[in-house]
DNA sequence: GCGACAG
DNA sequence: ATCTTGTCGC
């Protein structure tokens, strides 16, 4: 797929903040994307002792969650890795991976947090925004937020409030097992968001997108 | 000032 | 994120 942004990078915190309170007044929460029939995980493993990042990208047919395509891409590693700015140091090689793409994805699923961010900007919207595609949130562990606790039933989920708004939901994507943190991305709604994860989540905890992607980025089999 | 802190 | 085998439970 073809990617437009030039976006400059920042190379500190104080650039790296001023460029999310900038960009996240883009980021747009309500339902904007049409037919989904090719849905994307995307995922970043690291090398040679973190100095190369390298990400992963696997598309998968919608509903039937068949592989289709998928496509990996490294790059040297920029950025470390400090709690709030996780996209400035995996998106690169994320948008590099993309680019290799035939397939076009109609909605992508992020490893971390969409609105629940400390700024509103996470990983999953700073990658909508630029690339204008709908994207989901959906992080292993908590940022920012508090919740009510959840049934342990795979389907349940609980608001996730951060200083008096709803940034996302806990999700139980599987019987038993921890949630998954479930936020908006990018042209999506929290309610269709989490629809999307379940229906991409078949017999494990993560959905099956990023576990492809998972699998590609950390070179396993 | 003291914790908390996606991957 | 990553280093790593077996093991407990549904």
């Amino acid at each position: 797929m073809k990617i437009n942004c030039n976006s400059a990078w920042a190379q500190t915190v104080e650039e790296a903040i001023e460029i999310q309170k900038q960009l996240r007044h883009l980021v747009i929460v309500e339902n904007d994307l049409g037919e989904v029939r090719y849905v994307a995980g995307v995922d970043v493993g690291f090398e040679d002792n973190y100095t190369m990042t390298q990400a992963a990208v696997a598309v998968l047919s919608f509903p039937q969650l068949q592989l289709l395509e998928s496509a990996i891409a490294q790059i040297p590693t920029t950025f470390p890795y400090i709690p709030g700015f996780l996209s400035f140091r995996e998106i690169p090689a994320i948008l590099k991976a993309l680019e290799k793409l035939n397939l076009a994805p109609d909605l992508i699923l992020c490893d971390g947090q969409g609105i629940a961010h400390p700024r509103r900007f996470g990983i999953a919207c700073h990658l909508g925004v630029l690339i204008d595609v709908p994207t989901i949130g959906v992080a292993k562990s908590l940022l920012v937020g508090k919740h009510e606790e959840l049934s342990p039933e795979k389907g349940s989920w609980q608001p996730l409030r951060d200083r008096g708004e709803v940034v996302g939901a806990v999700l139980r994507t599987r019987t038993n097992v921890n949630p998954v943190y479930v936020s908006v991305g990018h042209r999506i709604s929290l309610i269709t968001a989490i629809d999307y994860v379940l229906r991409c989540t078949t017999k494990y905890r993560l959905p099956e997108t990023t576990r492809l992607a998972d699998k590609l980025a950390s070179g396993k089999k």
